[in-house]
Parts: structure tokens; C-alpha cells; sequence
DNA sequence: GTCTATACTCTGATAGAC
DNA sequence: GTCTATCAGAGTATAGAC
């Protein structure tokens, strides 16, 4: 190695990271990435071996970085106040990350029930879940919650909810719902 | 008019459609579009200024596709069971046509209070969720709703749902969710 | 007015020299 | 590991035939 290397995995992640959160999807192009990185564009097909492997990378980061953020906003809490504080910091971070949570769930395969980083986060909320309703393995309760949670992220993504009153409609359908799953243990 | 022009702006929208739903939004391309129709991809730009006006048009066929679907469901029903059955329509509609339904919720400006077919299909699903709660306006009941069936038409379109149990996620949650918001009116 | 022909720019991706 | 060179395919614009 006459010299060292210009380009690493990392670093390239790390500016692709910030061209996706700032002009979304459609701005991560292979070329604008070379460029930041002062690379000709065929370089970096030898540390990713396409655009979709880049993105797939970011995904991993996103899932960590959810996973994370969930954890720390409900460790010191139990019960419905820790489902509650998770469910605020879910909604956070896809207002925060808005295109790197918008990676999340795009159609493709899984995350629940696929190996890697997307099971601690599934398992997390079903962990959650499960203190509420009094259910092992409720999964029908944990998919019911996060569908709501990706739900608002999406309404609220797409434009709609303005300075009016529908942000209201989080606290309303996260009560009714923790209401009306724990209500079921009777 | 010396000959019958080859192309009209339906004649080109049900053919978009139609790849659009085979294929995904990526399969529809003007090259290919024009190469169905038997034309050269510029001629689609007399009957369509460009690509994003077409799928502007795919989406407003789809809302009020969507619209016909959740009203012919329920209309012959009122209180829960009304609303239960339009859920059912609208999960139903993002089942068969899940190419179409994703080009609804994109992150684009509105549809709901927004001027276009999409404010019937809002309203819609308001009046059905105000006769569950008993408050007019009730925007607030209504985006939760529609967050849930939204998020959790998306969950099953991204792949998981196998054959598995989550499926009955959203009975659990909708009926969770119901309970929840009309016991509010005590 | 409707469509054809052509070309411009941008994308992701590959082959091979060094 | 990075370069040069090059490719095919995308969306789009314009000039002109009929």
C-alpha cells in the first residue's frame, strides 16, 4: 500500500448518511457521493457493490439508531408510562430523520423475523407491548401498535397535519389503543 | 382531423395503470408506456406536460377508487359495524392494488384538506368515525384511524405477515382502537 | 394539432490499465 | 484501490413532417 486509502467504508457511509438526510433518496446519487468524496464514481463499487447495498447499509444504521433512542427514552419508566415514552421517541425520530426513517419500511422483505439489528427493535416493542396487555408473545398487540406508530409518521410525513389540531390524533389513538388492548386482560 | 388521433389522455392513463399495477411505479417508464401504445415516447407528452403528471392522474384514479370501495362496503351498515366493514374495504384495496395504494400516501401534499377527490374519501372516513365517538369534528379520532389502517396496511405490504398469527393483529387493534375512542364519550 | 426524429443530460454499472 | 473510458437506459426538450 504505497498510500493510504481515500475511502473506507465508513467514510463512505458517513457522507451518504448526510446526502440522504438532506435532499432525501433521489439526492444519493453515485456520482454526487464520488464527488463529495473527491473519488471518480467507479471507485466506490469496490466497497459496496451497488447503489442498493448503500441504502441497505443506511437501513441497518436507522434500525440501530430507533432501537437506540426507543431504549434510552423508556429504560428508567415501566409499564404503559415506558410504552408511551417509547411510542413519543418512535414518532421523534421520524420527525427528526424523516428520509432515513423513511427507509425503514419501504417494500421490501422484513425485518420482523429477519436476522439482523431489525429483531432487537421488534422484540423491544413486543417486550413493551407484552407489559401492557398481560400476553406473552402477543404479537397481534405489538403489530397493532406499530402499525399506528408508522402510520402517524407517514400521515404526518406527507404534508397534512399543520399547525392545526390532527397532532392531537397521537395521544388520542395511543390512549384508545393501550386503553383498549389492556382492557382485554379482564 | 384526417385520421383518429392514436393516442388520448385515457387511452394512455389505463395503459399506465395497468403497467403501474404489474410492475410497480419503476416499471412504468414513457419508453415503455409508448412502446404499448404503439407510439414514440415524446408523442405522450402532448397529453401529459410530464411523467410526475401521470402518476398525479394514477393517484387521483386510485383515491377515488379507494373512495367507491370503502362507501360500497358499508353503506348498507351504520355505527361500528359500518365502520369496521370500511376498514375492511380499505385493507382490502391496498391488498389487490398495492402498487396503486402506495402511490397514495407518498410524501407529497396532502390530500386531506386539500382540494381534489381526496377530501371525499376524508370525510368520509370522519362521519364514519364520528357516529363510533359522538363528537362532530372529531379530526382528531379520525387520523387515528387512519394512521392504523394506513401503518398497517404498509407492515403487510413490506412483507412479513407470512402465514403466521400477526395477521390477526388487525382484528385485535381495531377493535382496541374502537373501544378505546367511544368509551371517551362517558 | 398530432406525432416523429433526434439529441441532450443524468443515472447506475462494468472492463481493464496502473 | 483507484483510475479512465464507456455503456445502456432513464426523463425530457425541440424542430419539423404531415
Amino acid at each position: 500500500m504505497p498510500y493510504p486509502a481515500k475511502l473506507s467504508p465508513t467514510a463512505i457511509l458517513e457522507e451518504a448518511r448526510r446526502q440522504l438526510e438532506d435532499g432525501g433518496a433521489e439526492a444519493l446519487t453515485m456520482r454526487t457521493l464520488a464527488e463529495a468524496l473527491q473519488v471518480r464514481p467507479s471507485s466506490l463499487y469496490r466497497h459496496y457493490p451497488d447503489r442498493a447495498a448503500l441504502l441497505a447499509a443506511l437501513e441497518d444504521h436507522a434500525v440501530s439508531a430507533l432501537h437506540t433512542a426507543l431504549v434510552q427514552a423508556s429504560s428508567d419508566q415501566s409499564g404503559r408510562a415506558a410504552l408511551e415514552a417509547a411510542a413519543h421517541a418512535y414518532l421523534e425520530y421520524a420527525r427528526v430523520h424523516p428520509h432515513l426513517y423513511g427507509l425503514l419500511l419501504a417494500p421490501k422483505p422484513p425485518y420482523v423475523a429477519g436476522p439482523g439489528p431489525g429483531k432487537d427493535l421488534w422484540n423491544f416493542v413486543l417486550e413493551r407491548v407484552e407489559a401492557i396487555t398481560g400476553q406473552r408473545d402477543d404479537t397481534a398487540a405489538a403489530v397493532a401498535v406499530w402499525a399506528f406508530l408508522h402510520g402517524f409518521a407517514v400521515l404526518e410525513r406527507s404534508g397534512q397535519f399543520g399547525a392545526s389540531g390532527p397532532r392531537g390524533g397521537f395521544e388520542r389513538g395511543l390512549s384508545a389503543l393501550i386503553d383498549g388492548l389492556s382492557a382485554r386482560r379482564g
